[in-house]
DNA sequence: CCTCAGATGGACT
DNA sequence: GTCCATCTGAGGC
């Protein structure tokens, strides 16, 4: 599993290179296992979209300042849960938010967390829609305000480099600005958040054009 | 495909 | 009292 010293670097690295990695939960012994799609950077010191900006120290933003690899979640719009992966070292307020994987292992699990159905009986835009968000996934891992505090080092809650199920995938990282933070003036603007993008097979192979 | 209203509660001023 | 790092279902095209 990724450790302690991958997280404690620079943030906007972490979260390029959490892209493509693969998330694991451990849930009443079963694992569910996602490939990370979507991240954004969240950096306290010149982000006026961070919680903790500009040293902003609450009983909710505390966990900024931890240790990379520490768990953040918080509640938002009074219903849903957003699960971040803390970065730098202790004291330095960031971190990187998950906004979206695809579940790769442990479907029927996942969908009984989000929808509280079988995966076999969930529509083709449920399925579409089980992770794809940072509420969605959170539902989906079962990630809750529990999880607050604790670590992405741990054994029932994890990273790692690839997955053995899966060979080599092809993507690409595709930068742009960040959702939801219209009010965080420059910041708004900054190119920080990261998503996978499945590099498509040469297209010319099948396609043949008569005349 | 799209847009839009409404749900819902904690954190903070 | 106000503001959210969101999601869903309904209705339009």
């Amino acid at each position: 599993m990724l450790n302690k010293k991958f997280y404690e670097r620079d943030t906007l690295t972490v979260a390029e290179e959490l892209v493509g990695k693969y998330l694991i939960r451990r849930y009443q012994g079963q694992y569910i296992v996602s490939r990370i799609t979507e991240v954004e950077a969240y950096i306290g010191a010149i982000d006026k979209a961070c919680h903790a900006y500009d040293g902003k120290v609450t009983p909710r933003t505390k966990v900024l300042y931890e240790q990379g690899s520490t768990c953040y979640v918080y509640l938002i719009y009074g219903m849903y849960y957003c699960a971040n992966v803390v970065t730098e070292e202790k004291g330095i307020a960031s971190a990187v938010l998950l906004r979206g994987v695809d579940i790769v292992e442990g479907k029927e699990l996942a969908a009984n967390l989000r929808y509280d159905k079988e995966w076999i009986d969930l529509s083709a835009y449920q399925k579409k829609n089980m992770s794809n968000g940072p509420g969605k996934l959170c539902n989906a891992l079962a990630i809750t305000k529990a999880d607050n505090e604790s670590s992405f080092c741990s054994e029932d809650l994890f990273i790692v480099d690839t997955w053995n199920e899966h060979g080599e995938i092809d993507f690409e990282i595709e930068k742009g600005p960040r959702i939801g933070i219209e009010y965080a003036e420059e910041a708004t603007d900054f190119l920080w958040r990261f998503c996978l993008v499945e590099k498509k097979a040469s297209k010319t192979k099948n396609v043949k054009k008569y005349k």
